[in-house]
DNA sequence: ATTTAATTGCAATAAAGTTGCATTGAAATG
DNA sequence: CATTTCAATGCAACTTTATTGCAATTAAAT
């Protein structure tokens, strides 16, 4: 729990119990979260302008990555490495379930290297994968 | 020209100007459009529910696929195989210009395999990659 | 304890997407 | 090729998602 504290501080950002309270729910869901996902589980306790600064200051400071989707809808995540020099998360595997909608970061996985064509230079790379998770799969 | 009217028509679909006008130009820009950006280059000459509707009418019928992105806004792209059997586009890698903002479709690119941990189930795997495109790395 | 500036909440607004309904028009029919 | 039929379109209204300005609050620096 303390930790939370030292992720705000490590990125000069001011410890505040709505920041406070909107990591503890990233780390306790561990999977990605869109804005309406945290309006609806903070009720009418937040602004909703309010979600969307706090969503923005974490995005800009490295906390959390947004998550490539095709549904339209913004969703986030914690990056794996806040709290490290580097703040850019590094690249890695995001899994959809087809069945749940829940997206998750597979941060152990590696995108494998592919070659281009001539002339593109890479960047980063975000591997979406869709299919059945474990939790639904034991269903 | 006439081609298009063929795509229409292998899915069962009425050829209307305003559906051969909106695949006409996602010939012409090869490159993914949002709902914004017919809009825009239609200008006042179609309506912007008949946009929204055509998109989605051809995202059922397979011959566009909508494009994972992390902007929140819903782009789509042509897929290669309209016109064949299978209406599913197959998994193929994204390629996102960080300069142009223009997301094209690299379909000569396969998708390594990965393993997945136990008991995820792969359905489909879509590889978003983030650089700078030949076109703005010859400026 | 006081000051200062960032954070928050509220109101208003903009942008993105959907739904219902009357009108138009593609194509099927005789 | 005239008529009929139902899908496609345009318009109006609405919902959802996101942004901006400003006053009130509060973290933390002094």
């Amino acid at each position: 729990m303390q930790k939370l504290i030292h992720i705000l501080k490590h990125h000069d950002l001011r410890t505040t119990q709505v920041r406070l309270d909107i990591l503890a729910y990233f780390k306790k869901s561990e999977s990605a979260l869109s804005h309406a996902d945290l309006e609806t589980h903070f009720e009418k306790k937040l602004d909703r302008v309010t979600i969307y600064r706090t969503l923005n200051s974490f995005l800009e400071n490295g906390i959390l990555h947004k998550v490539p989707d095709d549904s339209g809808i913004a969703k986030y995540a914690l990056c794996k490495h806040e709290g490290t020099e580097h703040n850019h998360d590094d690249d890695h595997v995001h899994f959809k379930c087809k069945q749940c909608d829940k997206i998750e970061c597979l941060h152990d996985i590696d995108i494998p290297k592919l070659a281009l064509p001539k002339k593109y230079k890479l960047v980063s790379a975000n591997l979406l994968i869709e299919g059945i998770c474990a939790t639904c799969n034991d269903v």
